[in-house]
DNA sequence: AGGAAATCGTTGCACTTGAGACGATGACAC
DNA sequence: GTGTCATCGTCTCAAGTGCAACGATTTCCT
């Protein structure tokens, strides 16, 4: 017979259920949210989620570094480096460097890059408004708990 | 003078606010609570997000394929492939050719991996407490909403 | 039985990613 | 000024990723 307590590896591990795990559970959300959105500017225009997150800044903050992007937008440096590059080689906006502080660089949408959000903004409200409704009244609910687990520091 | 209604590009685009825009918020929720534990077993164990739940979903079925795995714990085959090799080669998964329909691959814990899982879902339970402390009682409502969104064909 | 079609897991390929090193620039103390 | 330190953006390198193609199997239909 074997002892009720059994420290060797034979033993049941405790249950955990992976479908209720918060952070997988909103990553597998989030991520579905995304794609449904994405698939579209990436078949029609070839941008990118970063590249989308980079254009929407821009759109409302006018003129923004690398370092705006990092923090506003949640994009790694590096990342959003390559984002803006390929953002200026496609001429959705302009790059230059910034004069009252050299280290710096100041992007700003180009009259293409207007144009495409001139586009692109439209459907992306669409999509919000359509995402709202199916989470009905309890919006105010859901926007609450996000803010509270993204102030937790982890 | 200009006319009221300009259709070209220096005309202002409509506000936009990534900031309350969901798959945005959701996504970035997400990673945030994903990196805080995988952190902390990446550090320790050297596991992957995509390992992790690989290993936890062997940790509660018992055997599985890769294409369980796909479609459970949402992995796209391929990943879900190089996770399990990558397990096997650290030896904390057995992998073997299902018998009964040899397309298929036996996956399972190994006793290392069940002894690497008897320190992880605690820590991983322990986690998800303190997640479900700080939403409170709105848990119940982020839940379904997640449901909701998760369930819309978008 | 026998051939077409579907399914499964792996791999090749091109691309993206994250982390850190780096050069360039600026801020600050002395 | 001058030296030290911090900051910014880019780049390099290894590792990871998505996608499609593939061989191996099984299923289905006749």
């Amino acid at each position: 017979m074997r002892a009720a307590a059994d420290p060797d590896v034979s033993k049941d591990l405790p249950d955990f259920d992976l479908a209720r795990f918060l952070p997988y559970r909103v990553t597998v959300v989030g991520e579905h949210l995304s794609a449904g959105l994405a698939r579209r500017y990436r078949a029609e225009f070839g941008i990118s989620v970063a590249e989308w997150r980079v254009l929407v800044h821009l759109a409302d903050a006018g003129t923004v570094s690398i370092r705006d992007l990092e923090r506003r937008v949640h994009l790694e440096k590096s990342k959003a480096s390559r984002a803006a590059s390929r953002l200026a080689r496609e001429g959705y906006v302009t790059k230059v460097p910034d004069l009252s502080d050299r280290r710096l660089v100041c992007l700003s949408l180009s009259d293409r890059g207007r144009s495409l959000m001139a586009d692109l903004l439209p459907l992306a409200a669409a999509y919000q408004a359509r995402l709202e409704a199916v989470v009905g009244n309890s919006l105010r609910d859901l926007e609450a708990a996000l803010d509270r687990l993204m102030q937790e520091d982890l």
